[in-house]
DNA sequence: TTGTACGGGACAAAAAAGGTCTTATTGGAG
DNA sequence: CTCCAATAAGACCTTTTTTGTCCCGTACAA
């Protein structure tokens, strides 16, 4: 449908809310899925793949929670929704060459690297330190 | 995803073969199909939805078959993409305002709107004239 | 040692993608 | 006027993806 998933605008709120807390914070997933209006185990699993990623660092046990992996001006948009959602390719044809056996001659595929340039550019062009609200 | 579907690719191979026939030259489903490597049967949904905005011309009974609906020049990607996908959305809450609660003070949001003006932008710039090949 | 909070994996309902099949309808040629 | 060619329309189907939930394990602090 060539539109993001929830699971990608999740990822993203999950974002914005711990940069949008003091450095260094530890925040409750809890707190983090209520403030943000997302369903709280979904988030869960999106964490944890931040976490293996390193865009978040997660502390477990008593007092546990999540901060941000690096400071929020060196972690781009396009990085959060490339981690959940794979590489942006807005066609089959784009992921390697030869999974379409037309690519060679097809006029429409460079059409299809520019649109994926255009996107790229704009997403990583935007930090969280940009939107986190102050 | 953030990525066209196959119908969506469809439905372009198979404008861009009207495209590259001569001019009011009926072509025949089943050659189109075969050329561009498309499943007759979906490809003849595809077709539907095109005659009936206009997009093509059909022709039924013997000698029948498809052509263009208007020059190819005056017949962008984006108008194929939208006719078969529905209006190009990055994200739900761009469809229409109050989709989602939290727009109004969304920082990501105004960034997806940036993403669909570019991407429409390219898609439109785009005619069937200059994806025939020549 | 107990309660808190994340990690990981299995599971599942719902929606979307990707087609197919059958039965009209329409129009041309004999 | 009758057959055949070709699209129209809609019902139907299977597979994949999305959007989650549940349960149990593990770490850690008090
Ligand atoms: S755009 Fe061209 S190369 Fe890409 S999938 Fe479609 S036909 Fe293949
Ligand atoms: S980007 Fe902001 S406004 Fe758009 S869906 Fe996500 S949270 Fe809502």
């Amino acid at each position: 449908m060539l539109q993001i998933s929830r699971k990608g605008d999740y990822a993203i709120r999950g974002m914005v809310y711990l940069a949008s807390q003091p450095v260094d914070k530890v925040s409750l997933l809890s707190d983090i899925a209520a403030k943000m209006e997302v369903p709280q185990t979904f988030l869960a699993k999106i964490f944890q793949q931040f976490n293996k990623s390193g865009l978040v660092k997660s502390y477990r046990g008593a007092g546990g929670g999540f901060k941000l992996g690096r400071p929020a001006e060196n972690i781009s948009l396009l990085e959060i929704v490339e981690t959940v959602e794979g590489p942006i390719v807005p066609n089959r044809c784009i992921m390697a060459a030869g999974i379409c056996s037309r690519d060679i001659s097809c006029t429409v595929h460079p059409v299809w690297k520019e649109v994926q340039k255009s996107m790229r550019e704009i997403l990583s062009s935007v930090t969280l330190k940009h939107l986190a609200g102050r």
